[in-house]
DNA sequence: CTTTTCGTTTGATCTGGATCAAGTTGATTC
DNA sequence: GAATCAACTTGATCCAGATCAAACGAAAAG
Protein backbone atom coordinates (compact mmCIF):
# COMPACT_ATOMS: atom_id res chain seq x y z
CA UNK A 1 0.00 0.00 0.00
CA UNK A 2 2.44 2.84 1.09
CA UNK A 3 4.44 2.51 -2.11
CA UNK A 4 4.95 5.66 -2.59
CA UNK A 5 6.89 6.32 0.78
CA UNK A 6 9.20 3.01 -0.47
CA UNK A 7 9.62 4.74 -3.44
CA UNK A 8 10.99 8.40 -2.05
CA UNK A 9 12.68 6.43 0.29
CA UNK A 10 14.63 4.61 -2.28
CA UNK A 11 14.93 8.08 -4.30
CA UNK A 12 17.57 8.72 -1.26
CA UNK A 13 19.60 5.00 -1.88
CA UNK A 14 20.61 6.16 -5.73
CA UNK A 15 23.39 3.84 -6.95
CA UNK A 16 26.54 5.34 -6.83
CA UNK A 17 26.70 5.14 -10.90
CA UNK A 18 23.99 7.72 -11.03
CA UNK A 19 24.63 9.96 -7.70
CA UNK A 20 25.98 13.38 -8.41
CA UNK A 21 28.86 12.96 -6.46
CA UNK A 22 30.37 9.98 -8.14
CA UNK A 23 33.56 12.41 -9.94
CA UNK A 24 34.62 13.29 -6.19
CA UNK A 25 33.68 10.25 -4.25
CA UNK A 26 35.00 7.24 -3.11
CA UNK A 27 33.91 5.63 -6.52
CA UNK A 28 35.66 8.04 -8.89
CA UNK A 29 37.28 6.60 -11.42
CA UNK A 30 35.96 3.07 -11.09
CA UNK A 31 34.78 1.70 -14.67
CA UNK A 32 31.00 0.54 -14.40
CA UNK A 33 31.46 -3.13 -13.55
CA UNK A 34 34.17 -2.38 -10.59
CA UNK A 35 31.38 0.37 -9.62
CA UNK A 36 28.89 -2.11 -9.65
CA UNK A 37 30.83 -4.71 -7.15
CA UNK A 38 31.73 -1.44 -4.93
CA UNK A 39 27.63 -0.51 -4.69
CA UNK A 40 26.44 -3.62 -3.68
CA UNK A 41 28.49 -3.77 -0.26
CA UNK A 42 27.18 0.04 0.39
CA UNK A 43 24.36 0.53 2.56
CA UNK A 44 22.13 3.80 2.38
CA UNK A 45 20.57 4.62 5.88
CA UNK A 46 17.50 6.95 6.11
CA UNK A 47 18.72 10.28 6.93
CA UNK A 48 20.31 11.27 9.96
CA UNK A 49 19.57 14.82 12.12
CA UNK A 50 21.50 17.27 13.31
CA UNK A 51 22.94 16.31 16.81
CA UNK A 52 22.84 12.39 15.55
CA UNK A 53 26.35 10.22 15.86
CA UNK A 54 27.33 8.28 13.01
CA UNK A 55 29.52 6.94 15.66
CA UNK A 56 31.33 7.59 18.75
CA UNK A 57 34.95 7.94 19.81
CA UNK A 58 36.15 3.96 21.03
CA UNK A 59 33.40 2.51 19.12
CA UNK A 60 34.39 -0.07 17.03
CA UNK A 61 35.07 0.26 14.02
CA UNK A 62 32.79 -1.46 11.10
CA UNK A 63 32.42 0.82 8.51
CA UNK A 64 33.71 4.16 6.91
CA UNK A 65 31.13 6.59 6.44
CA UNK A 66 30.33 8.96 3.01
CA UNK A 67 28.55 12.50 3.65
CA UNK A 68 25.77 12.53 0.52
CA UNK A 69 23.88 15.27 1.46
CA UNK A 70 24.29 17.65 4.34
CA UNK A 71 27.15 18.01 7.17
CA UNK A 72 29.02 16.51 9.27
CA UNK A 73 31.74 16.92 11.92
CA UNK A 74 34.48 15.06 13.66
CA UNK A 75 35.93 15.71 17.11
CA UNK A 76 37.67 14.50 19.88
CA UNK A 77 36.85 14.31 22.63
CA UNK A 78 38.66 14.49 25.68
CA UNK A 79 38.02 13.17 29.35
CA UNK A 80 37.14 16.53 30.89
CA UNK A 81 34.24 17.23 28.70
CA UNK A 82 36.12 19.40 26.32
CA UNK A 83 36.68 18.62 22.66
CA UNK A 84 38.50 19.09 19.50
CA UNK A 85 37.28 19.40 16.05
CA UNK A 86 38.74 17.46 13.76
CA UNK A 87 37.27 18.68 10.77
CA UNK A 88 33.59 20.10 8.48
CA UNK A 89 32.41 17.19 6.10
CA UNK A 90 30.76 17.67 3.11
CA UNK A 91 28.93 15.69 0.62
CA UNK A 92 31.31 13.18 -1.10
CA UNK A 93 33.93 12.87 1.99
CA UNK A 94 35.30 10.00 3.31
CA UNK A 95 34.60 9.66 7.67
CA UNK A 96 36.75 7.32 9.62
CA UNK A 97 39.88 6.82 8.06
CA UNK A 98 41.59 6.91 11.02
CA UNK A 99 40.12 4.33 12.79
CA UNK A 100 40.95 1.42 10.26
CA UNK A 101 44.17 1.29 12.50
CA UNK A 102 43.42 0.05 16.39
CA UNK A 103 39.79 -1.32 15.18
CA UNK A 104 37.55 1.33 17.10
CA UNK A 105 36.91 4.63 16.53
CA UNK A 106 39.46 7.29 18.17
CA UNK A 107 37.11 10.05 17.03
CA UNK A 108 33.03 11.05 17.34
CA UNK A 109 31.23 12.05 14.38
CA UNK A 110 28.16 13.79 14.72
CA UNK A 111 25.78 15.53 11.89
CA UNK A 112 25.44 18.87 11.80
CA UNK A 113 22.72 19.04 8.96
CA UNK A 114 20.30 16.57 8.24
CA UNK A 115 22.79 14.39 6.39
CA UNK A 116 22.24 11.48 4.00
CA UNK A 117 24.67 8.77 4.54
CA UNK A 118 26.63 5.86 2.67
CA UNK A 119 27.91 3.60 5.11
CA UNK A 120 30.86 1.10 3.48
CA UNK A 121 31.05 -2.24 5.75
CA UNK A 122 35.53 -2.17 5.67
CA UNK A 123 35.82 -5.63 5.79
CA UNK A 124 34.14 -5.68 2.64
CA UNK A 125 35.63 -2.79 1.04
CA UNK A 126 39.14 -4.18 2.14
CA UNK A 127 37.95 -7.47 0.44
CA UNK A 128 37.03 -5.67 -2.62
CA UNK A 129 39.74 -4.37 -2.88
CA UNK A 130 42.05 -7.10 -2.77
CA UNK A 131 40.56 -8.08 -6.40
CA UNK A 132 40.25 -4.53 -7.69
CA UNK A 133 43.57 -2.89 -8.07
CA UNK A 134 41.56 0.45 -9.04
CA UNK A 135 39.70 0.31 -5.87
CA UNK A 136 42.89 -0.37 -3.66
CA UNK A 137 44.78 2.70 -5.45
CA UNK A 138 41.84 5.05 -4.81
CA UNK A 139 42.11 4.13 -1.20
CA UNK A 140 45.45 4.51 -1.03
CA UNK A 141 45.16 8.01 -2.61
CA UNK A 142 42.46 8.80 -0.38
CA UNK A 143 43.84 7.80 2.53
CA UNK A 144 47.39 9.84 2.13
CA UNK A 145 44.45 12.94 1.11
CA UNK A 146 43.84 12.86 4.57
CA UNK A 147 47.64 12.69 5.82
CA UNK A 148 48.44 15.85 3.73
CA UNK A 149 45.11 17.44 4.84
CA UNK A 150 45.89 16.70 8.36
CA UNK A 151 49.85 18.50 7.36
CA UNK A 152 48.31 21.44 6.41
CA UNK A 153 46.39 22.10 9.01
CA UNK A 154 49.34 21.34 11.64
CA UNK A 155 51.35 24.24 9.30
CA UNK A 156 47.92 26.24 10.18
CA UNK A 157 47.74 25.96 13.69
CA UNK A 158 51.66 25.91 14.31
CA UNK A 159 52.39 29.19 12.39
CA UNK A 160 49.06 30.94 11.13
CA UNK A 161 47.84 33.93 13.51
CA UNK A 162 43.96 34.53 13.89
CA UNK A 163 42.78 36.21 11.16
CA UNK A 164 45.31 33.86 8.54
CA UNK A 165 43.51 30.95 10.49
CA UNK A 166 39.72 31.69 9.59
CA UNK A 167 40.53 33.34 6.17
CA UNK A 168 41.95 29.98 5.13
CA UNK A 169 39.41 28.30 6.61
CA UNK A 170 36.73 30.20 4.80
CA UNK A 171 38.44 29.57 1.29
CA UNK A 172 38.91 26.00 2.07
CA UNK A 173 35.07 26.07 2.58
CA UNK A 174 34.59 28.52 -0.66
CA UNK A 175 36.67 25.53 -2.99
CA UNK A 176 34.99 22.71 -1.90
CA UNK A 177 31.67 24.08 -2.53
CA UNK A 178 32.76 25.27 -5.13
CA UNK A 179 33.55 21.64 -6.72
CA UNK A 180 30.78 20.47 -5.47
CA UNK A 181 28.48 22.79 -7.85
CA UNK A 182 27.81 25.57 -4.98
CA UNK A 183 28.28 29.10 -5.25
CA UNK A 184 31.95 29.53 -4.01
CA UNK A 185 31.01 33.24 -2.95
CA UNK A 186 27.17 32.84 -1.42
CA UNK A 187 27.08 29.68 1.17
CA UNK A 188 25.58 29.27 4.69
CA UNK A 189 28.01 27.63 7.19
CA UNK A 190 26.67 25.11 9.02
CA UNK A 191 28.95 25.34 11.81
CA UNK A 192 28.87 27.27 15.04
CA UNK A 193 31.06 30.37 15.95
CA UNK A 194 32.21 28.29 18.88
CA UNK A 195 33.03 25.48 16.26
CA UNK A 196 35.01 26.99 14.25
CA UNK A 197 36.99 28.45 17.17
CA UNK A 198 37.55 25.36 18.23
CA UNK A 199 38.71 23.86 14.40
CA UNK A 200 41.02 26.72 14.48
CA UNK A 201 42.82 27.12 17.87
CA UNK A 202 41.01 30.46 18.87
CA UNK A 203 38.12 31.35 21.29
CA UNK A 204 34.40 32.26 20.13
CA UNK A 205 35.49 36.02 20.41
CA UNK A 206 37.91 35.89 18.23
CA UNK A 207 36.11 34.29 15.27
CA UNK A 208 33.16 36.91 16.36
CA UNK A 209 35.77 39.61 15.98
CA UNK A 210 37.49 38.26 12.86
CA UNK A 211 34.02 38.61 10.68
CA UNK A 212 33.31 41.84 11.94
CA UNK A 213 36.68 42.91 10.98
CA UNK A 214 36.49 41.03 7.37
CA UNK A 215 32.97 42.80 7.19
CA UNK A 216 34.88 46.31 8.04
CA UNK A 217 37.36 45.87 5.08
CA UNK A 218 35.10 44.80 2.72
CA UNK A 219 36.26 40.99 2.29
CA UNK A 220 32.89 39.54 2.82
CA UNK A 221 29.30 40.33 4.16
CA UNK A 222 28.32 38.07 6.93
CA UNK A 223 24.56 37.97 8.70
CA UNK A 224 24.53 34.82 10.81
CA UNK A 225 25.52 31.67 9.26
CA UNK A 226 25.53 33.43 5.51
CA UNK A 227 28.33 34.77 4.14
CA UNK A 228 28.92 36.35 1.02
CA UNK A 229 32.81 36.47 0.01
CA UNK A 230 33.23 39.62 -1.76
CA UNK A 231 37.38 38.89 -2.91
CA UNK A 232 38.14 36.21 -2.98
CA UNK A 233 41.67 37.25 -4.28
CA UNK A 234 42.09 39.43 -1.54
CA UNK A 235 41.50 37.08 0.66
CA UNK A 236 43.89 34.45 -0.47
CA UNK A 237 46.48 37.25 0.68
CA UNK A 238 44.90 37.45 3.86
CA UNK A 239 46.25 33.58 4.37
CA UNK A 240 49.82 35.30 4.09
CA UNK A 241 49.39 38.54 5.65
CA UNK A 242 51.93 37.53 8.59
CA UNK A 243 54.77 36.25 6.03
CA UNK A 244 56.88 35.43 8.98
CA UNK A 245 60.51 35.38 8.24
CA UNK A 246 60.91 34.14 11.36
CA UNK A 247 62.18 30.77 12.00
CA UNK A 248 63.76 29.84 9.13
CA UNK A 249 66.19 26.86 9.80
CA UNK A 250 69.72 27.78 8.54
CA UNK A 251 70.34 24.28 6.25
CA UNK A 252 73.10 21.95 7.87
CA UNK B 1 90.17 -7.46 -3.15
CA UNK B 2 87.79 -4.89 -1.08
CA UNK B 3 86.26 -7.85 0.10
CA UNK B 4 85.92 -6.76 3.42
CA UNK B 5 84.77 -3.69 2.54
CA UNK B 6 81.58 -5.35 0.39
CA UNK B 7 80.79 -7.86 3.22
CA UNK B 8 80.77 -4.45 5.79
CA UNK B 9 78.81 -2.49 3.42
CA UNK B 10 76.45 -5.71 3.00
CA UNK B 11 75.88 -5.83 6.43
CA UNK B 12 73.95 -2.82 6.29
CA UNK B 13 71.64 -4.34 3.73
CA UNK B 14 70.44 -7.01 5.86
CA UNK B 15 66.73 -8.62 4.71
CA UNK B 16 63.92 -7.70 6.76
CA UNK B 17 63.62 -11.21 8.35
CA UNK B 18 66.75 -11.00 9.82
CA UNK B 19 66.38 -6.94 10.67
CA UNK B 20 65.81 -6.02 14.38
CA UNK B 21 62.87 -3.67 13.54
CA UNK B 22 60.71 -6.77 11.66
CA UNK B 23 58.40 -6.26 14.56
CA UNK B 24 57.68 -2.65 14.49
CA UNK B 25 58.35 -1.79 10.71
CA UNK B 26 56.40 -2.35 7.31
CA UNK B 27 57.12 -6.26 6.47
CA UNK B 28 55.11 -7.07 10.47
CA UNK B 29 53.03 -9.91 10.70
CA UNK B 30 54.36 -10.75 7.15
CA UNK B 31 54.72 -14.39 6.38
CA UNK B 32 58.04 -15.53 5.58
CA UNK B 33 56.78 -15.80 1.87
CA UNK B 34 55.63 -12.86 1.41
CA UNK B 35 58.38 -10.82 3.58
CA UNK B 36 60.74 -12.34 1.21
CA UNK B 37 58.51 -11.34 -1.68
CA UNK B 38 58.51 -7.80 -0.51
CA UNK B 39 62.14 -8.07 0.70
CA UNK B 40 62.99 -8.19 -3.39
CA UNK B 41 61.63 -4.88 -3.83
CA UNK B 42 63.08 -2.70 -1.47
CA UNK B 43 65.99 -0.75 -2.48
CA UNK B 44 68.74 -0.51 0.51
CA UNK B 45 71.16 2.60 0.10
CA UNK B 46 74.18 3.84 1.81
CA UNK B 47 73.74 5.69 4.54
CA UNK B 48 72.89 9.28 4.26
CA UNK B 49 74.86 11.64 6.49
CA UNK B 50 72.73 14.77 8.63
CA UNK B 51 71.38 17.56 6.67
CA UNK B 52 70.96 14.72 3.68
CA UNK B 53 67.99 15.11 2.17
CA UNK B 54 65.81 11.96 0.89
CA UNK B 55 63.35 13.94 -1.47
CA UNK B 56 62.39 17.84 -1.51
CA UNK B 57 59.01 18.98 -1.37
CA UNK B 58 57.31 18.95 -4.87
CA UNK B 59 60.10 15.97 -5.83
CA UNK B 60 58.35 13.56 -8.34
CA UNK B 61 57.21 10.66 -5.82
CA UNK B 62 58.81 7.60 -6.59
CA UNK B 63 59.33 6.09 -3.13
CA UNK B 64 58.38 5.61 0.18
CA UNK B 65 61.08 5.67 2.78
CA UNK B 66 61.37 3.67 6.00
CA UNK B 67 64.50 4.92 8.54
CA UNK B 68 66.71 1.93 9.36
CA UNK B 69 69.05 3.37 11.42
CA UNK B 70 69.89 7.26 12.23
CA UNK B 71 67.09 10.14 12.22
CA UNK B 72 65.23 11.82 9.48
CA UNK B 73 63.02 15.12 10.13
CA UNK B 74 59.86 15.82 7.44
CA UNK B 75 58.77 19.78 7.23
CA UNK B 76 56.98 21.77 5.02
CA UNK B 77 59.06 24.41 3.75
CA UNK B 78 57.12 27.78 2.68
CA UNK B 79 57.41 30.44 0.47
CA UNK B 80 58.91 32.53 2.09
CA UNK B 81 62.08 29.93 3.59
CA UNK B 82 60.49 28.98 7.08
CA UNK B 83 59.05 25.97 7.24
CA UNK B 84 56.70 23.72 9.40
CA UNK B 85 58.28 20.67 11.00
CA UNK B 86 55.79 17.55 10.41
CA UNK B 87 57.67 15.12 12.19
CA UNK B 88 60.68 13.27 13.68
CA UNK B 89 61.24 10.00 12.44
CA UNK B 90 62.79 7.29 14.36
CA UNK B 91 63.69 3.53 12.88
CA UNK B 92 60.95 1.38 11.66
CA UNK B 93 58.80 4.88 10.82
CA UNK B 94 57.79 5.16 7.13
CA UNK B 95 57.86 8.38 5.59
CA UNK B 96 56.18 9.80 2.73
CA UNK B 97 52.98 8.51 2.93
CA UNK B 98 51.30 11.96 2.21
CA UNK B 99 52.60 11.80 -1.16
CA UNK B 100 50.76 9.08 -3.00
CA UNK B 101 48.20 11.30 -3.56
CA UNK B 102 49.08 13.97 -6.15
CA UNK B 103 52.06 11.93 -6.98
CA UNK B 104 54.73 14.50 -5.78
CA UNK B 105 56.42 15.06 -2.15
CA UNK B 106 54.60 17.84 -0.61
CA UNK B 107 56.68 18.04 2.38
CA UNK B 108 61.07 17.19 2.68
CA UNK B 109 62.55 14.88 4.43
CA UNK B 110 66.13 15.64 5.63
CA UNK B 111 68.54 13.56 7.77
CA UNK B 112 69.30 14.30 11.52
CA UNK B 113 71.68 11.70 12.51
CA UNK B 114 73.28 9.44 10.17
CA UNK B 115 70.78 7.08 8.49
CA UNK B 116 70.40 4.22 7.31
CA UNK B 117 67.43 3.88 4.86
CA UNK B 118 64.72 1.56 3.03
CA UNK B 119 63.29 2.82 0.14
CA UNK B 120 60.23 1.11 -1.02
CA UNK B 121 59.13 2.04 -4.79
CA UNK B 122 55.97 2.72 -4.18
CA UNK B 123 54.62 1.41 -7.91
CA UNK B 124 56.19 -1.91 -7.34
CA UNK B 125 54.64 -1.94 -3.50
CA UNK B 126 51.25 -1.20 -5.08
CA UNK B 127 51.44 -3.62 -7.48
CA UNK B 128 52.72 -6.32 -4.63
CA UNK B 129 49.92 -5.86 -2.27
CA UNK B 130 47.41 -6.39 -4.86
CA UNK B 131 48.12 -10.28 -4.71
CA UNK B 132 49.27 -9.89 -0.94
CA UNK B 133 45.79 -8.91 1.17
CA UNK B 134 47.97 -8.43 4.52
CA UNK B 135 50.37 -6.34 2.85
CA UNK B 136 47.54 -4.55 1.70
CA UNK B 137 45.94 -4.85 5.29
CA UNK B 138 49.38 -3.38 6.96
CA UNK B 139 49.40 0.09 4.40
CA UNK B 140 45.85 0.27 5.33
CA UNK B 141 46.76 0.05 8.79
CA UNK B 142 49.95 2.36 8.74
CA UNK B 143 48.40 4.99 6.01
CA UNK B 144 45.39 5.14 9.25
CA UNK B 145 48.40 5.20 12.03
CA UNK B 146 49.13 8.18 10.62
CA UNK B 147 46.00 10.15 10.62
CA UNK B 148 45.58 9.27 13.73
CA UNK B 149 48.80 10.77 14.83
CA UNK B 150 48.69 13.64 12.68
CA UNK B 151 45.19 14.50 14.63
CA UNK B 152 46.54 13.77 18.36
CA UNK B 153 49.05 16.48 16.95
CA UNK B 154 46.55 18.85 16.22
CA UNK B 155 44.81 18.08 19.18
CA UNK B 156 47.81 19.14 21.22
CA UNK B 157 48.59 21.95 19.09
CA UNK B 158 44.36 23.46 19.53
CA UNK B 159 44.03 22.71 23.05
CA UNK B 160 47.80 22.15 24.83
CA UNK B 161 49.72 25.26 26.61
CA UNK B 162 53.73 25.45 25.99
CA UNK B 163 54.55 22.70 28.84
CA UNK B 164 51.68 20.65 27.63
CA UNK B 165 53.02 20.26 24.37
CA UNK B 166 56.64 19.94 25.57
CA UNK B 167 55.72 17.18 27.86
CA UNK B 168 53.77 15.31 25.58
CA UNK B 169 57.21 15.70 22.85
CA UNK B 170 58.89 14.28 25.49
CA UNK B 171 56.70 11.06 26.41
CA UNK B 172 56.35 10.60 22.75
CA UNK B 173 59.70 10.13 22.28
CA UNK B 174 60.56 8.37 25.32
CA UNK B 175 57.86 5.64 24.33
CA UNK B 176 59.22 5.47 21.00
CA UNK B 177 62.67 4.70 22.30
CA UNK B 178 61.69 2.12 24.62
CA UNK B 179 59.62 0.19 21.56
CA UNK B 180 62.93 0.41 20.00
CA UNK B 181 64.86 -1.22 22.87
CA UNK B 182 66.17 1.76 23.92
CA UNK B 183 65.99 3.60 27.45
CA UNK B 184 62.92 5.26 27.85
CA UNK B 185 64.81 7.51 30.62
CA UNK B 186 67.75 8.35 28.74
CA UNK B 187 68.15 9.64 25.40
CA UNK B 188 69.98 11.80 22.91
CA UNK B 189 67.25 14.48 21.66
CA UNK B 190 68.50 14.34 17.73
CA UNK B 191 67.17 17.32 16.91
CA UNK B 192 67.58 21.50 17.91
CA UNK B 193 65.85 23.61 20.28
CA UNK B 194 64.46 25.40 17.02
CA UNK B 195 63.19 22.39 15.84
CA UNK B 196 61.46 21.08 18.60
CA UNK B 197 59.89 25.06 19.07
CA UNK B 198 59.53 24.52 15.12
CA UNK B 199 57.38 21.54 15.98
CA UNK B 200 55.49 22.19 18.48
CA UNK B 201 54.38 25.94 17.54
CA UNK B 202 56.84 27.71 20.07
CA UNK B 203 59.40 29.66 20.02
CA UNK B 204 62.98 28.14 20.89
CA UNK B 205 63.50 30.66 23.86
CA UNK B 206 60.00 29.29 25.25
CA UNK B 207 61.51 25.61 24.80
CA UNK B 208 64.92 26.23 26.12
CA UNK B 209 63.08 27.85 29.78
CA UNK B 210 60.13 24.65 29.68
CA UNK B 211 63.65 22.68 29.84
CA UNK B 212 65.30 24.55 32.60
CA UNK B 213 61.99 24.79 34.60
CA UNK B 214 61.31 20.72 33.94
CA UNK B 215 64.83 20.13 35.34
CA UNK B 216 63.87 22.72 38.41
CA UNK B 217 60.98 20.96 39.31
CA UNK B 218 63.09 17.59 39.53
CA UNK B 219 61.10 16.29 36.28
CA UNK B 220 64.53 15.70 34.15
CA UNK B 221 67.73 16.25 34.11
CA UNK B 222 69.19 18.27 30.21
CA UNK B 223 72.51 19.03 29.02
CA UNK B 224 72.51 19.78 25.64
CA UNK B 225 70.73 16.74 23.79
CA UNK B 226 71.08 14.47 26.22
CA UNK B 227 67.92 13.87 27.88
CA UNK B 228 67.23 11.79 31.87
CA UNK B 229 63.57 11.65 32.30
CA UNK B 230 63.20 10.84 36.26
CA UNK B 231 59.74 10.58 36.41
CA UNK B 232 57.56 9.69 33.74
CA UNK B 233 54.58 9.48 35.51
CA UNK B 234 54.64 13.08 36.78
CA UNK B 235 55.17 14.01 33.41
CA UNK B 236 52.62 12.59 32.25
CA UNK B 237 50.64 14.19 34.64
CA UNK B 238 52.47 17.61 33.59
CA UNK B 239 50.55 16.88 29.59
CA UNK B 240 47.19 17.67 31.44
CA UNK B 241 48.07 20.06 34.50
CA UNK B 242 45.27 22.96 32.84
CA UNK B 243 42.91 20.56 31.95
CA UNK B 244 40.96 23.40 30.53
CA UNK B 245 37.05 22.72 31.05
CA UNK B 246 36.53 25.93 28.62
CA UNK B 247 35.23 24.97 25.10
CA UNK B 248 32.64 22.60 26.09
CA UNK B 249 29.75 22.30 23.72
CA UNK B 250 26.96 20.71 25.17
CA UNK B 251 25.45 18.64 22.57
CA UNK B 252 22.33 19.99 20.36
C1' DC C 1 96.01 27.95 20.64
C1' DT C 2 92.60 31.76 19.11
C1' DT C 3 88.67 33.04 16.53
C1' DT C 4 84.19 32.30 14.54
C1' DT C 5 79.99 30.45 14.48
C1' DC C 6 75.92 28.45 15.85
C1' DG C 7 72.97 26.60 19.32
C1' DT C 8 71.40 27.64 23.66
C1' DT C 9 70.24 30.15 27.79
C1' DT C 10 68.49 34.00 30.43
C1' DG C 11 66.40 38.46 31.18
C1' DA C 12 63.25 42.42 29.90
C1' DT C 13 59.49 43.91 27.40
C1' DC C 14 55.57 43.65 24.41
C1' DT C 15 51.30 41.93 22.34
C1' DG C 16 47.80 38.87 20.10
C1' DG C 17 44.42 36.65 21.52
C1' DA C 18 42.29 34.62 25.80
C1' DT C 19 39.40 35.60 29.42
C1' DC C 20 35.92 38.09 31.82
C1' DA C 21 31.76 40.63 31.60
C1' DA C 22 27.78 42.72 29.52
C1' DG C 23 24.70 43.29 26.13
C1' DT C 24 22.06 42.01 21.74
C1' DT C 25 19.48 39.25 18.65
C1' DG C 26 16.76 35.45 17.20
C1' DA C 27 14.47 31.43 17.93
C1' DT C 28 11.50 28.53 20.93
C1' DT C 29 8.28 27.78 24.46
C1' DC C 30 4.46 28.85 27.17
C1' DG D 1 2.33 38.34 23.42
C1' DA D 2 6.03 37.58 27.23
C1' DA D 3 9.66 34.74 28.88
C1' DT D 4 13.45 31.82 28.29
C1' DC D 5 17.51 30.37 26.19
C1' DA D 6 21.27 29.78 23.03
C1' DA D 7 24.26 31.90 19.74
C1' DC D 8 26.59 35.75 18.86
C1' DT D 9 28.70 40.38 19.44
C1' DT D 10 31.29 43.97 21.66
C1' DG D 11 34.13 46.05 25.17
C1' DA D 12 37.64 45.92 28.97
C1' DT D 13 41.33 43.62 30.99
C1' DC D 14 44.88 40.21 31.47
C1' DC D 15 48.58 37.01 30.56
C1' DA D 16 51.21 33.18 28.23
C1' DG D 17 54.28 33.16 25.27
C1' DA D 18 56.47 35.93 21.45
C1' DT D 19 59.89 39.12 20.54
C1' DC D 20 63.97 41.73 21.48
C1' DA D 21 68.45 41.82 23.41
C1' DA D 22 72.48 40.08 25.36
C1' DA D 23 75.57 36.82 26.81
C1' DC D 24 77.44 32.12 27.09
C1' DG D 25 79.41 27.70 25.77
C1' DA D 26 80.67 24.06 22.64
C1' DA D 27 82.48 22.88 18.53
C1' DA D 28 84.52 23.84 14.28
C1' DA D 29 87.78 26.50 11.59
C1' DG D 30 91.89 28.86 11.04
Amino acid sequence: MSDRKVISFENLKIACKSCSLVTLCLPMGLDPEDMDRLDRIIKRSRPLHRGDHLFRESDPFECLYIVKTGSVKTYAPSEDGGEQVLGFHLPGELIGLDAIENASHNCSAKVLETAAICEIPFGHLEELSTSMPSLQHQMYRLLSREISQDESMLTLLGKNNAEERLAAFLLSLSARFKRRGFSPYDFYLSMSRHEIGNYLGLAVETVSRLFTRFQEEGLLEVERKHIKLLDLQRMETVTRRSHSDKDRIQST
